[in-house]
DNA sequence: ACCTGTGGCTGATCAC
DNA sequence: GTGATCAGCCAC
């Protein structure tokens, strides 16, 4: 395999087994490698911070081509540069740089991390610990040579508790981890420990060279939501939070029901059966972890970033960042940032609702990349065509890997080949989206909406090319079609057929079939496999903002729906309101959960200008007096009377909820049913008589 | 200090 | 009551 040798992608540099960068006074970089005796050896580099310049002056280099950033100065210190930028920009003169040094330095170097490394080559630490309101009372460590550890802290006793803290830091340097890891150590662990060691009066030196645990207020932005956090960072090594990393796992696969580390372990099948406590989570988090970070140990490889910060950066910047690379090395110069415009997407739409039998899916294979490849829609500015050769690259790369992959039996290989292939899918599909970041030096709206206005064109095309043939189309949305097959069709001639409609480069997969497909509205339907397995799609049919009694209730009467039984799908309404009128159900069942996606300064902020609406979770936040971050989930219920009340002021956290003297407003649960099921009847109504002629 | 894109559905609130 | 708007969640 060859991939390692793409310079634009890999860089240009092969240092192997560098496991760490950090910035170091003025004008050096501290450059941690792992050697092939287990040890770390720290290497001291040179190096001249820059940034690029749109004006000539005295001593900068000029760059080829005729892009505006045209001009490249470089300072001797950090401090001289600073000083340089900002008086750059009070001159108005057109600059760009990169902010964090660490990405500057590898960026010039054309170094990235773990070269040559497999995952298990990295020594991981996972950290857990137990608390009673403020003191700690467990510590467990472990790290993945199988090692593991536990402190019990002495109830009430001050001095355990130091210890167990002096203990914690010896140990991590003792065991020199290149990466820690944990669950909820941003939003919580660490905040906690720092405050108890704070007060405790222990330092925490978890730095390579013994620095303190630092921490600085950040964000992260997680598909809609922006996470308000406290970014924690020792020197030297990586601090990696797998609850991060279950939020961004599940952005594309929205299976998990929710974030704690039982949860997602359960989820991944990797629930530690017969233990308890810290211990237990230090095994969960090593097994989860292990699992999700083998795609950013990949990119770790790709891009000039520092491993924790690879987890966290979007995917457009990280494709800047391969371009600012690529430039800077060939000396040319940068074009500015686009004008961001609205452009039109994909192509969505709906022809046939209720239960259809036997339906077929079929999907144009990477519509987005291959309509750029197959029709030229790239960067108008990219001078030295990197766009083209790095897409193209991977989508070659992909297929090897994926090849490779059915060829292989030794499952470690397997495990590595597999995480390579879904790590070169995620680049790919990131190359479009892009085209339309208006943070991206070679964005091209342009190309954006030309990209789409070929898919929707495409879609458009095979819609009517199967209409044509006698097929019932039902739901398509931007790249894929559910349909019902023409009578008596065979799959692999219609598959030939429409391929044959299809523009050069522009390829058709056949790639399910099912029973039966429930089309609601556009983007909700669902469908019910050969094998018996339903596949609930669209924020109406499976919102986790919807009570759990309701989604059980939609879940159960649509299977009902999908095999065939609408008498026994209406039955359910009936037992279900019984069960609300007596009471019986858990609170849980009722209660909503909501991310807040603002903080409450900003949306007292909101509501006081009159700009947004008042929402139940927010006064629930506002009123508890807790200290509640954008990014948090609030748990309530209804309570009241009647039917109709307003939310926000008769909403109770699930937490105060006493089993004693249940509150929970029965009428306005009752209601609610009566609406879903209402809105849902007409589909379990006896199908039509057949037509006689 | 941080940031891939557009399209669609639903419930809650609020102005009319 | 009705329509507009926003926030939240989701599909691709």
């Amino acid at each position: 395999m060859n991939f390692g040798e793409n310079e634009q992608l890999f860089g240009f540099d092969p240092t192997p087994a560098i496991v760490a960068v950090e910035f170091a006074d003025g004008d050096m970089v501290d450059v941690f490698l792992r050697e092939s005796d287990g040890t770390t050896r720290l290497l001291q580099e040179r190096f001249s911070p820059y940034l690029w310049l749109g004006a000539s002056a005295d001593g900068v280099e000029e760059l080829e081509g005729n892009l505006p950033l045209k001009y490249l100065a470089q300072y001797n210190t950090w401090d001289e540069y600073l000083e340089a930028r900002s008086n750059w920009q009070r001159a108005g003169e057109a600059t760009f740089s990169l902010n964090d040094p660490v990405q500057q330095y590898l960026t010039v170097s054309g170094r990235t991390l773990f070269k040559g490394m497999v995952i298990e080559d990295l020594r991981r630490l996972q950290f857990a610990m137990t608390t009673e309101g403020d003191a700690i009372t467990s510590i467990a460590l472990g790290d993945n040579s199988g090692w593991e550890e536990v402190v019990e802290i002495a109830t009430d006793s001050v001095e355990s508790e130091r210890s167990a803290l002096e203990w914690l830091t010896r140990t991590i340097q003792e065991r020199d981890p290149d990466i820690i890891e944990g669950h909820n150590l941003f939003k919580s662990t660490l905040t906690h420990l720092a405050a108890r060691a704070k007060k405790l009066k222990v330092k925490l030196a978890w730095g390579r060279q013994g620095e303190p645990l630092k921490s600085r207020s950040s964000r992260l932005q997680i598909a809609e939501k922006a996470i308000q956090y406290a970014r924690f960072t020792a020197r030297g090594r990586h601090i990696v939070d797998t609850w991060v990393l279950a939020q961004y796992y599940d952005i594309s696969s929205r299976e998990l029901s929710g974030f704690d580390l039982q949860t997602v372990a359960t989820h991944f099948a990797l629930h530690e059966k017969g233990v308890e406590g810290a211990l237990r989570d230090v095994r969960e988090t090593r097994a989860v972890a292990g699992l999700l970070s083998r795609s950013y140990f990949i990119q770790a490889q790709i891009f000039p970033y520092n491993y924790q910060d690879v987890i966290v950066r979007g995917n457009a910047t990280k494709i800047d960042a391969l371009f600012l690379r690529e430039y800077r090395r060939r000396g040319h110069s940068l074009p500015d940032f686009p004008e961001p415009r609205h452009f039109e997407g994909g192509y969505t739409d709906i022809f046939k609702t209720g239960i259809i039998e036997d339906v077929w899916h079929c999907d144009v294979t990477s519509l987005y990349p291959s309509v750029m490849l197959a029709f030229g829609f790239l960067p108008q500015n990219d001078a030295l065509g990197m766009f083209r050769g790095l897409l193209q690259d991977l989508r070659t790369f992909r297929v090897q890997a994926k090849n490779e992959l059915r060829q292989s039996t030794c499952p470690v290989e397997r495990t590595q080949l597999d995480t390579l292939q879904s790590t070169f899918k995620i680049l790919i599909n990131s190359f479009y989206g892009y085209l339309g970041f208006a943070q991206g030096h070679f964005a091209d709206f342009t190309a954006a909406e030309a990209v789409t206005a070929k898919g929707r064109e495409i879609l458009r095309q095979m819609v009517e090319w199967l209409n044509s043939q006698g097929a019932t189309v039902i739901e398509i949305d931007t790249d894929g079609i559910y349909f019902h097959p023409p009578t008596e069709a065979d799959a692999e001639l219609l598959h030939a057929g429409l391929a044959a409609e299809l523009p050069a480069g522009i390829e058709v997969e056949f790639d399910e079939r099912y029973r039966a497909m429930f089309s609601y509205k556009a983007k909700n339907y669902a469908l019910l496999a050969e094998d018996g397995t339903m596949h609930l799609k669209g924020a109406a049919l499976k919102s986790r903002g919807m009570e759990p009694f309701l989604r059980d209730y939609m879940e159960q009467f649509v299977r009902f729906l999908l095999e065939g039984e609408p008498q026994q799908a209406l039955a359910l309404k009936a037992e279900l309101s019984e069960q609300l009128r007596a009471r019986s159900l858990p609170i849980e069942a009722l209660a909503k959960t909501e991310a807040l996606q603002d903080s409450l300064a900003s949306y007292q902020k909101k509501i006081g200008a009159s700009s947004r609406n008042r929402s139940a979770a927010f006064e629930l936040a506002i009123k508890s007096g807790e200290d509640y971050q954008a990014g948090d989930q609030v748990s309530y219920y209804v309570t009241g009377t009647k039917k109709k009340v307003v939310a926000y002021e008769n909403a109770r956290l699930i937490s105060e909820w006493n089993p004693e003297d249940r509150d929970e407003n029965v009428e306005y649960y009752v209601g609610k049913l009566d609406d879903l099921a209402k809105k849902f009847a007409e589909f379990a109504s006896d199908p039509p008589e057949p037509e006689l002629f």
